[in-house]
RNA sequence: GGGGUGGUAGUUCAGCUGGUUAGAAUGCCUGCCUGUCACGCAGGAGGUCGCGGGUUCGAGUCCCGUCCAUCCCGCCA
């Protein structure tokens, strides 16, 4: 070994003992006699001390000629230091250094390693390498791997059974666009890249493997956010001989058990919520629950009062944000700019403010009396100082526009505490929705999703009221998980493409081996996929899925610090059979 | 595909209604300093103001186009 203890891992129970420490040079302190030299590794930092009389001449010039980021290689004495730093663990002692060796040189950094660097988000993508010597980036990547780690523990220990499914498979073209590769011994013809391993998954429990799992690398050629990348990892998980409720036990218990090792968190259960309330409620699928604000349809009070807006809108929706009445007119025309964005695009925002002495003062007062306006507060569970808010238009509009608003003021108010943990399962979406473009039913989850039992009668007469066995699991706004209990049966299966718009020469085509797999004694079986990049952001408490991501693409979907995607030769391509 | 924000020193940013030689901090280089730990002090180097065009006596600043980054909408079964 080059070196006998790490940076991180010295205390005052070593001194007097001679160590030999390797590392990057992480800051220089030369006050001409003295040098001291903050000598870097993964673990920790060690401070060193360089002077001509322990040092001696040479190994004292080398310090002093060294620069940031230089790897080097110390011995020395582990001393008491004579003023001590209590923000480092090693803050205590210093090393007295008498032998010193450059193991490599470095050029200055296009910017500083270290916890707050002043490098913006290109540089440090392009140089990502060194971004990555930064501590919260080092505290990440090992929180990724704490939880990889814990995961497969508790899966295993639950007898699931990991098991690696191809990359190179085949395009269908439902759900996401593909990652397409060409294949040079089938000219003309492509593999796609998964988007999940959704159908070796099934074709597992078909064979037996009653309880399977993969963390596994996924592929989606979507456009990206700041938690999408065209490829990440799910936990991909399948159970057989299970029910929607065995599985969210199993799962739910999977994430509890994470958060209490991980976090020391406890969630001890996790509260179920139909599609249905949600959307009413909050008007998402994906409610953030650390605070309340929830919807009241205010249609019927305010509807046929004279005033235009309202009485053309579809729907009026209010909520209550509590203590809020202090708002100036500044900050309420901001949240009217706000609405009036074209990503929310409401057209405009109504308020009541609830007076200390029960009086109430709106926007629309030339339209409501303060009877009204008081029922509107009722309705909202008004106490004095509140702030009603009040969006109108279309129906899906309107509620899509109050939850931004919603999640916009609980910003605003500091209500989304990232320490704060508050999941929730989502079941009963609906199997389908109508696609306006294709002029046709689209699977809202996938289409190997079972219909809710009792629905099954309804594929013919109204397919788009049906409900899906199907559950998400949502944290504080974020999707983390979904799945469903999947289609067992061939002929249901065949039934679902039917509806999809697949012929049958389609449905065979795409999907055959699954069908014919259907034939051969299929247990009931569902599962789920967690996202494990958003995941590792949610238990950090960040939003960006990219900060624990090793190597992440940007937003165009490049690599900046290989450079790719890149183009490739005309001799390459002609193998390819692509011209 | 659409919208918002941004692009000025190695880096992070300031730069007003257009007007002398484009600034600060930090980093870098040189010198000084024996208890620093965001060390301190003195000095120095460092700029195609993203790119292209236009308006003007004059453009970092105004206009048009374009590229890049980033956030959001669409999209993401």
């Amino acid at each position: 070994m080059l070196r006998s203890h790490n940076c991180g891992e010295l205390s005052k129970n070593d001194v007097k003992s001679s160590v030999i420490l390797t590392g990057w040079v992480h800051k220089i302190r030369d006050k001409g006699k003295v040098i001291w030299i903050d000598l870097r590794d993964r673990y920790g930092i060690t401070q060193l001390i360089f002077e001509d009389e322990f040092s001696g001449k040479e190994i004292f010039e080398l310090a002093k000629n060294c620069g940031r980021e230089y790897v080097i290689r110390i011995k020395g004495e582990v001393s008491k230091r004579l003023s001590v730093n209590p923000n480092i663990s090693t803050g205590e002692i210093e090393v007295k250094v008498n032998e010193l060796e450059y193991l490599n040189v470095s050029d200055v950094p296009p910017f500083t390693i270290e916890d707050e660097t002043d490098g913006g988000e290109d540089l440090r993508m392009k140089f990502r390498y060194l971004d990555l010597r930064r501590q919260p980036l080092q505290k990440n990547i090992l929180l990724r791997h704490k939880l990889l780690q814990e995961t497969r523990a508790y899966l295993n220990s639950k007898e699931f059974i990991e098991i690696e499914t191809p990359i190179l498979i085949k395009s269908t073209p439902e759900g996401a666009r593909d990652f397409i590769v060409p294949s040079r011994m089938n000219k003309g013809q492509f593999y796609a890249l998964p988007q999940s391993p959704q159908t070796f998954k099934q074709l597992l429990m078909v064979s037996g493997f009653d309880k399977y799992f993969q963390i596994v690398k996924c592929f989606r050629d979507e456009d990206l956010r700041a938690d999408r990348q065209p490829e990440f990892t799910q936990i991909d998980c399948e159970m057989s001989f299970v029910t929607r409720e065995d599985i969210l036990e199993y799962f739910g218990e999977l994430i509890i058990y994470l958060f209490k090792k991980i976090l020391d968190v406890d969630l001890i259960n996790i509260p179920i919520m139909e599609y249905d309330e949600a959307i009413e409620k909050y008007g998402s699928d994906k409610p953030d629950l650390r605070f309340d604000m929830q919807f009241n349809d205010i249609t019927s009070i305010v509807k046929n009062k004279g005033f235009k807006v309202f009485d053309d809108s579809e729907v009026v929706l209010s909520i209550n944000a509590k203590k809020c009445s202090y708002f100036t007119r500044k900050e309420i025309d901001e949240l009217t700019e706000f609405v009036k964005s074209p990503q929310v695009g409401s057209k405009g925002l109504v308020f009541i403010k609830c007076n200390e002495d029960d009086s109430f003062k709106s926007s629309v007062d030339k339209f409501y009396s303060p009877i009204d306006l008081k029922e509107i507060a009722v309705l909202n569970n008004y106490q004095s100082s509140d702030l009603i808010l009040i969006l109108a238009g279309k129906k899906n509009q309107t509620y899509s526009a109050m939850s931004s608003l919603r999640i916009h003021i609980a910003e605003k108010l500091k209500l989304r505490d990232p320490k704060i943990f508050k999941p929730v399962w989502i079941i009963n979406f609906p199997l389908l929705h109508w696609d306006k473009e294709s002029n046709r039913f689209h699977a809202m989850h996938h289409p190997f999703t079972s219909p809710n039992k009792d629905d099954i009668e309804k594929l013919d007469k109204d397919p788009g009221s049906i409900k899906a066995n199907a559950y998400d699991l949502v944290i504080n706004g974020v999707e983390i998980g979904g799945g469903s209990i999947r289609i067992h049966d061939r002929a249901l299966q065949e039934k679902v493409f039917n509806i999809l718009g697949f012929s049958r020469k389609e449905a065979y085509n795409q999907f055959g081996f699954l069908l014919d797999a259907f034939k051969y004694g299929t247990p009931p079986h569902g599962g789920i996929a967690f996202g494990f990049d958003r995941l590792c952001a949610l238990f950090a408490g960040k939003e960006s899925i990219r900060e624990f991501i090793a190597f992440p693409k940007n937003t165009s979907g490049r690599d900046v610090m290989i450079d790719s995607p890149s183009s490739i030769n005309n001799d390459h391509l002609k193998e390819l059979g692509l011209k």
